[in-house]
DNA sequence: TCTGGGGTCCTAGGACCC
DNA sequence: TCTGGGGTCCTAGGACCC
């Protein structure tokens, strides 16, 4: 048995437990650069607004409709997170922590009445954190996902499921009767696996409801679709498929890409936002004690413009595996220079880096050549803690060496608000008992 | 004017080997 | 001109997730 719990609305939610005037009105949290939707209230979607929906598209309703937009702050979201993730936790003996909001909770042994359990650590976490949440309940994750769903939909839209199941729905403790009703009630794109294409080509062949899709032959889903869509299949009959993941194994990519506030024509800044880019890759590397084999540097301009086109990237094999920021900064910085090319206007770069594999004794031993590995690995710490104690960027590769104020892109944790002054770190961490 | 930034898994097909 | 069968590894691309 597992429960799915996650955060309403949750960035929204993050923001409105330090501005409760945001409370009842819309309000929205934007992507970097301010370009789209990525967090809308409940009345937010009231007006219609879609996930991912661009800003310009809908900004007539900042006048029209008083809604509030705003720039994300993931370093908010982020401590907000671990809050509630703490407290979640206290609902069974394994926790998967799935994204930013939610967990799946292995309820494996747990006694007593789950739904009611539920409930009480939803209360703790809204009184404790802020945060208001949904659970599901179902004996494999995809019909947790479910009914996590239908937890949630039942409290927003009284009146397509029952009254009772708002907050915390266990579809296992529902008679099969009113279980059928329900998944009949509910569309197959819902389902956790069933994205826009799957979804049309079911519908195509008249499968609309969960109900419907529930009712498929495996067998003919594996031949018709693939494993994928047949372990969905299996899972919504109650078979488990897919194991609670509470040890995440070391990220195989690692990848960071920014679309520019305006579009850049020239090399200098192009160099500089890569640079920058493999800095923080490379410390995402070394937080999971991983080097990387190959850098991959792309950049493009934007499709949703006229004009000429361009879209390159260029994978850089590094001499050895490494994490070291400064033979990851040059590796970008010639990829990019390789693909580089004038009369373009970019809109978006990034860098990933591939081919990772575990640091072990011997890698470091050989690393950087004739730099004295353990020099290295010190200087990298330092940069590490550095740019943790005074915030991300405050030491960094010199490369093409911009100002900031001359850049032209912007990392999401230079764009902190005023409002958010406050150091995380100093407030007591809640302990559930 | 203005359109996010991460990740995962699976499959097909090519290269290469014996 | 005729030209096996099976295995592995790698990569690209498609689908999905939040």
């Amino acid at each position: 048995m597992f429960a799915l719990i996650d955060g309403n609305n949750f960035y929204v939610s993050c923001e409105r437990v330090f501005q409760p005037q945001l409370i009842g009105r819309p309000v929205i949290s934007l992507s970097n650069n301010d370009g789209c939707t990525i967090s809308r209230s409940n009345e937010a979607k009231n007006l219609g607004i879609k996930m991912g929906q661009p800003w310009f598209e809908i900004r007539h309703l900042e006048k029209e409709a008083g809604l509030v937009a705003l720039s994300s702050n993931f370093t908010l979201y982020g401590d907000m997170s671990n809050r509630m993730m703490q407290i979640a936790a206290e609902l069974g003996p394994a926790q998967e922590i799935y994204s930013i909001d939610e967990s799946f909770i292995g309820l494996h042994g747990v006694p007593g009445d789950l739904v009611q359990r539920c409930h009480e650590i939803r209360s703790r976490i809204l009184k404790w954190v802020g945060i208001p949440c949904g659970v599901g309940i179902g004996a494999t994750k995809t019909r947790a996902k479910l009914a996590n769903h239908i937890a949630k939909t039942a409290e927003r839209k009284p009146g397509i499921y029952p009254a009772q199941l708002a907050q915390v729905c266990n579809l296992e403790a529902l008679p099969a009767s009113d279980v059928d009703v329900i998944l009949a009630a509910t569309d197959v794109g819902e389902v956790w696996g069933v994205g826009r294409q799957i979804g049309k080509q079911l519908k195509a062949l008249g499968v609309h409801s969960v109900l419907d899709l529930a009712h498929l032959s495996p067998t003919m889903v594996k031949k018709r679709w693939n494993v994928v869509l047949e372990r969905t299949v299996r899972e919504l009959q109650g078979e488990p498929c897919i194991a609670l993941d509470d040890a995440p194994p070391p990220k195989q990519q690692i990848a960071c890409t920014r679309s520019f506030g305006q579009p850049i024509s020239t090399l200098p800044p192009l160099v500089q936002a890569v640079s920058d880019f493999a800095s923080r890759a490379a410390e995402k590397l070394r937080e999971q004690d991983s080097v990387a084999g190959q850098l991959l540097v792309f950049a493009h301009t934007s499709p949703f413009r006229g004009g000429p086109q361009f879209s390159r990237h260029s994978v850089v094999k590094l001499l050895r595996p490494t994490s070291d920021s400064r033979l990851l900064v040059k590796a970008a910085i010639d990829g990019i220079t390789s693909i580089y090319s004038r009369g373009f206007q970019l809109i978006k770069a990034g860098i990933i880096l591939l081919d990772i594999m575990p640091t072990t004794v011997r890698q470091c031993e050989l690393d950087f050549g004739d730099i004295d590995s353990s020099s290295t690995a010190n200087l990298m710490a330092t940069l590490d803690a550095l740019n943790h104690r005074f915030g991300r960027g405050a030491v960094s590769i010199a490369s093409a060496g911009l100002p900031r104020s001359q850049r032209v892109w912007t990392m999401k944790q230079e764009r902190l608000s005023p409002h958010y002054t406050t150091r995380w770190s100093d407030l007591p961490i809640v302990k559930a008992n």
